[in-house]
RNA sequence: GGGCGCUUAGCUCAGUUGGUUCAGAGCACUUGGUUUACACCCAAGGGGUCGGGGGUUCGAAUCCCUCAGCGCCCACCA
C-alpha cells in the first residue's frame, strides 16, 4: 500500500492512545519487577492546560516510557489539587457574575457550588494530558480532597498536634483584604511600586514643639500607639520621657526610646503601629505597647479609623492627607519606591495584621530534610539549586498554615466554650465530644456544643503529602503499594514551587514514612515567550497547548518543547521548534517510506557495501547510545534528544539509507533488506519517548504485532562495545564524499553527471569504503595513483589526496591560491605544534598521551604539507 | 541589604577534572539543486580576539583577582 508523504498525526494519534488504553500498558499493579514511581505534580483542578504543563508533563512521560521501555514497573500517578484559594476565588467570581455574594451564602450551600464547579471543569486538564500522550495510570487519579487523601491531611493535623507541632498563635500575618484571607510567606510577591514618602508633624504633648516623622502609610496614624527615637539619638535628648499627640485623633502616645531605630532614615523619628507592622509589632511586645487595628477585614477602615470608617485604607490614605495637609502637619512629601507585598493569587496589597492562626514549627522537621538534599540522597537538577534550599531550609520559619476560606481540609479543632483555649483536637467529631467532656469536665456537652474552627487548611498541607497520600501510606507502614512505590524516582517541577512544595513534601517524607519521598527533582525552567516575558494569560502571550498539538501533533510538539529546555534554564518558547519538532516526526516517517519501498529479492547477494554500511551503522548506533544514556543520566533530556535526532537524521537518514539505497529500479537482497528493518526498529525504540505516537505507528506498519509486542513495552536497545576503527574508517569515507561534493558544488558539476577520481594513498586507508565512495560520489572510475595528477582538482583527507580531473582548463590561479592558503594554515598549525613540543617544560610537564597526541600532530601537519607542496608543484 | 548564578556565532545554548584540529551544536543566514523517501527536502558555505582588564601555568573559554552588564532567590528600614 502506498503511503502518504506527509504523515498526518491525528488520527494516528488517537488510535493509538486509544489502543494503549485499551491494552491496559499505562496501568501498573504491584508485582515483582522494580518500580519506576513518578507522581504528577497535581494541576490545579480547574485549571486548563499552559505551556508550563505542557513541559513538565512531556518531560515526566519522556521518563516514564524510556522507564517502561527498560523494563520497570512504570507508574506514574496523576492527579489534581483543590487549590484552596485559587478555585474559591473562581467560584466566588463565578458567583458574583450571577448576582450571589459569597457572604449570603451558608458554607454548605457555598461548598456545592464549589463541587458543582470543580465537577464541571474539574479533570478537563486530565484529558488534555491524554491528547499530549501521557501515559499516566488514569485508574489511580487523584484528587487532595477525595475522601481518602482528605483524611490523611486530617490524620496529619492531629498527629502534628499531638506532638505539639501544631499550634495556635496570635500572631502577625499575611492579609489578603481581597480574598479575606491570611496567606504564608510564601504566597506574598513583593513589587516596586513608585510611592510617597509623608513627612508628618506630631504635637508634643505639653508643649508647643513638634517632631516629624517619615511614612508611606498615612492612613496607619490613628493605630500609633508610641512614637521611637533612637537613645543615643542627640537630636532628640529633650523628647526622652514626653509623650506625643497623634494628629486627627489626638491621642496622647508615649515617645519611646529603642536602638532598632535607623538614625539616618526619614528623620529618625519612628511611629509605631504594632498592629499593622511586624517590626513595629516586635517593639510593641518589647515596649508593653498597646495595639490598636484599625482595619477590617476586607480593607477598610474600622471605628478607629473614626470618620474614615468604611473607607477603603487608600480611599482614606489620600483623604486623610488631605487633611493633614489642611492642618498644616505635612511637612513635605517624597517620592519613594518600596516593595510592597501583594497576594499572589488576587493580587491585592497585603496588610500585615494580627489575628489567631494555626502554625506549623517547622525548625525540627525540616532537619532531615535539609540533610537529605545536603548528602544527595535527593538530588536536585540542576544542582545550584542546593544553595538556595539550604539558605531557605535553615532560614525556615514557622508555617502559617490555617486560611479563613472554606474550600479545602476544615480545620478539625472543636471549641466547645468562649475561651480562646477551649478547644479540642481530633479525628472525628465525637472523638472530640468525648475529649471536650473530659478537658472540660462538662460531661453534659453534646454535638450541638461544639463548633468547628470554620477555617481551612492551607493548599499545601495536602499536597506536601501528596507522594504519600496517593498510595494511602499516611499512618499505614503495613500498605503493599506504598512499601512498593515509595520511595518514588523522580519528581518533575517548577523551581518556583521548590519551597511550597518539594521542600514540604521532603520533610513530610521523612515525619510520616522515615524516607525521602524522592531521589531526583528535575526542575523545569520557566516557559516564556520570544521577548523573554514570561507566559501569562493576561498578556495573552500564551499559545493554546492544544491548539499547537492540532497544528503540529502531540509528538512535533513534544519535540518542540524539549529543543530548547536545559534543565533548570528557563525556556524561550518559540512555535517554530514545533515546526522543527513535526519536521523531524515526518523525516522518520518519509524514512520509513523509503525503506518499505524498496523490491526484495531473495536471490539478490547482499554487497560489500551494504554489509560495510550496516556494520558502521550499529557500531554508531551503540556509540551514540552511550551517549544518549550519558545524558538521560544527567537528565539532560534535551540533549539526549539532539543525539537521537542528529543519530536518525544525519546518521540513519543521510549517510545510512543513501549508502545502502538500491539503484534505480534494482532490487535488495533480503538479508540487507531484513537488517535495516531490524536497525529501523532499534531507532524506533530510541525516539520512543520522544515521540510515542510515529514511532508506534511505524512500528505497527512494520509487521503485524501482538499486544504484547507493541512498540510501548517493547525492551530498549542494550549497551553494547562498539569498534571505534569501523566508526572512523567510514567516517573517513564520509569526509571524501563531502570533499567530492565541494568540488562539483565549486566547479558547478551537477550530481546527474559522473566523475572520476584518482588517489593517492599515503593513509594506506580501507578500500572497502570505495564502492561507497564511488555510489554517493557518483564517480565513474575510482583509480589509485602514485603520483598527483596534473589538470585536476584537488583535496585531501588527512595525507591521502583526491583528484579529479577536469575535462575543461582548471583555474590554475585559483587552485593555486586555494592551496598556498591550505598550506599556510597547516604550516602555522605545525609551527605551534612543534613551538608546544621543543618547550622543554611541556614535554616532561604535560602527561604523556597529551605529548603523544601532538606528536601525532606534527607527522600527520608534515606529511599534509608535503602532499600540498606536491601539488603546488605540478601545477606551476 | 544578604546570597546564588549568568555573560561563548544573528538567536537559543553545549563545552565534565585546565591539554586531541577546541572554539562547538541546533536554528537562522548565503549559494546551488524537481538525484527513483521527505522542499517539513538534499548538498556546500560564511559567521565568534569565548563581556573588559589583570594574574597563575609549559598551556586558560575552563582556575584566581578586578571592573562592567544581566538574571534569580531571600530579607523587607518606617
Amino acid at each position: 500500500m502506498a503511503l502518504a508523504s506527509k504523515y498526518s498525526p491525528k488520527e494516528v494519534e488517537e488510535k493509538w492512545y486509544s489502543y494503549w488504553m485499551e491494552q491496559g500498558y499505562f496501568k501498573s499493579q504491584v508485582n515483582e519487577k522494580e518500580p519506576y514511581t513518578i507522581v504528577i505534580p497535581p494541576p490545579n483542578v480547574t485549571g486548563v492546560l499552559h505551556m508550563g504543563h505542557m513541559l513538565n508533563n512531556t518531560l515526566q512521560d519522556i521518563l516514564i516510557r524510556r522507564a517502561r521501555l527498560k523494563g520497570f514497573n512504570a507508574c506514574w500517578v496523576p492527579g489534581t489539587d483543590h487549590a484552596s484559594i485559587a478555585t474559591e476565588a473562581k467560584v466566588v467570581a463565578k458567583l458574583k457574575a450571577d448576582g450571589i455574594e459569597k457572604n449570603d451564602l451558608s458554607r454548605d450551600q457555598f461548598l456545592e457550588h464549589a463541587w458543582d464547579w470543580t465537577h464541571k471543569h474539574g479533570g478537563i486538564i486530565l484529558e488534555q494530558l491524554k491528547k499530549l500522550g501521557a501515559s499516566c495510570d488514569w485508574d489511580r487519579t487523584k484528587f487532595t480532597m477525595d475522601p481518602e487523601l482528605s483524611d490523611s491531611v486530617i490524620k496529619v493535623f492531629v498527629d502534628l498536634y499531638n506532638k505539639g507541632k501544631i499550634y495556635r498563635g496570635y500572631r502577625m500575618v499575611n492579609w489578603d483584604p481581597s480574598a479575606q484571607t491570611t496567606l504564608s510567606d510564601e504566597e506574598v510577591i513583593y513589587q516596586e511600586k513608585q510611592g510617597t514618602l509623608y513627612y508628618l508633624k506630631y504635637q508634643i504633648a505639653d508643649s508647643n514643639d513638634f517632631l516629624t516623622i517619615a511614612t508611606t502609610r498615612p492612613e496607619t496614624i490613628l493605630g500609633d500607639t508610641a512614637i521611637c527615637i533612637n537613645p543615643n539619638d542627640e537630636r532628640f535628648t529633650h523628647l526622652k520621657g514626653k509623650k506625643a499627640i497623634v494628629p486627627i485623633c489626638d491621642r496622647e502616645i508615649p515617645i519611646i526610646e529603642d536602638e532598632y531605630v535607623d538614625i539616618e532614615f526619614g528623620t529618625g523619628c519612628l511611629k509605631v503601629t504594632p498592629a499593622h507592622d511586624i517590626n513595629d509589632k516586635a517593639l510593641g511586645d518589647k515596649h508593653n505597647l498597646e495595639i490598636i487595628d484599625t482595619l477590617n477585614d476586607d480593607g477598610t477602615l474600622n471605628s478607629f479609623g473614626m470618620h474614615y470608617q468604611g473607607k477603603d485604607r487608600f480611599v482614606a490614605r489620600k483623604e486623610l492627607v488631605k487633611e493633614l495637609e489642611a492642618m498644616g502637619r505635612i511637612v513635605k512629601t517624597e517620592p519613594y519606591t518600596n516593595n510592597v507585598g501583594t497576594s499572589e493569587r488576587t493580587g491585592a496589597i497585603i496588610e500585615p495584621k494580627l489575628s489567631d492562626q494555626w502554625f506549623l514549627d517547622m525548625k525540627e522537621l525540616a532537619q532531615p530534610a535539609l540533610d537529605a538534599v545536603l548528602n544527595e540522597e535527593v538530588a536536585l537538577v540542576p544542582a545550584k539549586f542546593i544553595n538556595t534550599y539550604r539558605h531557605w531550609m535553615e532560614n525556615v520559619r514557622d508555617w502559617n498554615i490555617s486560611r479563613q476560606l472554606w474550600w479545602g481540609h476544615q480545620i478539625p479543632a472543636y471549641f466547645y466554650g468562649d475561651g480562646k483555649q477551649d478547644f479540642v483536637v481530633a479525628q472525628t467529631q465525637e472523638e472530640a465530644l468525648l475529649m471536650a467532656q473530659e478537658t472540660s469536665g462538662n460531661a453534659s456537652l453534646t454535638i450541638a456544643d461544639l463548633k468547628q474552627d470554620p477555617d481551612v487548611l492551607d493548599t499545601w498541607f495536602s499536597s506536601w503529602l501528596w507522594p504519600i497520600s496517593v498510595f494511602n501510606g499516611i499512618m499505614e507502614p503495613d500498605n503493599e503499594e506504598i512499601n512498593y512505590y515509595y520511595p518514588t524516582n523522580d519528581l518533575v517541577t517548577a523551581p518556583e514551587i521548590l519551597f511550597f512544595w518539594v521542600a514540604r513534601m521532603i520533610i513530610a517524607g521523612y515525619e510520616y514514612r522515615d524516607a525521602k519521598p524522592f531521589s531526583n527533582v528535575y526542575l523545569t525552567g520557566i516557559v516564556r515567550d520570544k521577548q523573554r516575558r514570561k507566559m501569562s494569560k493576561s498578556l495573552g502571550n500564551s499559545p493554546d497547548p492544544i491548539e499547537l498539538i492540532e497544528k503540529y501533533g502531540a509528538d512535533g510538539v513534544r519535540v518542540g518543547m524539549l529543543l530548547s529546555s536545559p534543565a533548570g534554564n528557563d525556556l524561550m518558547f518559540d512555535e517554530d521548534l514545533c515546526k522543527q519538532g513535526s519536521g523531524f516526526v515526518n523525516k522518520i516517517w518519509n524514512a520509513y517510506r523509503l525503506v518499505q519501498g524498496w523490491d526484495v529479492n531473495e536471490q539478490t547477494p547482499q554487497t560489500e557495501s551494504e554489509k560495510l554500511a550496516i556494520d558502521w551503522y550499529k557500531n554508531k548506533f551503540a556509540q551514540t547510545l552511550e551517549t544518549i544514556e550519558d545524558h538521560y543520566s544527567k537528565y539532560r533530556l534535551s540533549d539526549a534528544l539532539m543525539a537521537t535526532y542528529k543519530l536518525i537524521w544525519d546518521d540513519f537518514c543521510s549517510w545510512f539509507l543513501e549508502a545502502v539505497k538500491p539503484p534505480y529500479q534494482g532490487t535488495m537482497s533480503q538479508t540487507t533488506y531484513d537488517q535495516i528493518i531490524g536497525i529501523f526498529e532499534e531507532n524506533l525504540k530510541l525516539i520512543h519517548p520522544f515521540v510515542p505516537f510515529v514511532s508506534e505507528e511505524i512500528w505497527q506498519h512494520i509487521a503485524k504485532r501482538n499486544p504484547e509486542d507493541a512498540l510501548i513495552v517493547a525492551s530498549w536497545p542494550e549497551t553494547t562495545d562498539f569498534n571505534e576503527k569501523v566508526i572512523a574508517d567510514f567516517e573517513f569515507a564520509t569526509d571524501v564524499v563531502a570533499g567530492i561534493r565541494t568540488i562539483r558544488k565549486e566547479k558547478n558539476i551537477s550530481f546527474k553527471d559522473t566523475i572520476d577520481l584518482k588517489v593517492l594513498d599515503n593513509e594506506k586507508v580501507n578500500q572497502q569504503t570505495d564502492a561507497m565512495i564511488t555510489k554517493l560520489g557518483n564517480i565513474a572510475s575510482l583509480d589509485y595513483v602514485d603520483a598527483g595528477v596534473d589538470g585536476a582538482m584537488s583535496f585531501r583527507v588527512k595525507s591521502n589526496e583526491y583528484f579529479v580531473p577536469m575535462a575543461g582548463a582548471i583555474d590554475v590561479e585559483e587552485e593555486i591560491a586555494k592551496l598556498t592558503e591550505e598550506l599556510a594554515y597547516t604550516e602555522g598549525f605545525l609551527k605551534s605544534v612543534q613551538k608546544k613540543l621543543s618547550n622543554e617544560r611541556f614535554v616532561s610537564g604535560a602527561p604523556e598521551q597529551v605529548v603523544a597526541i601532538e606528536r601525532n600532530k606534527e607527522a600527520d601537519a608534515l606529511a599534509k604539507i608535503e602532499t600540498i607542496k606536491a601539488s603546488l608543484k605540478g601545477l606551476e
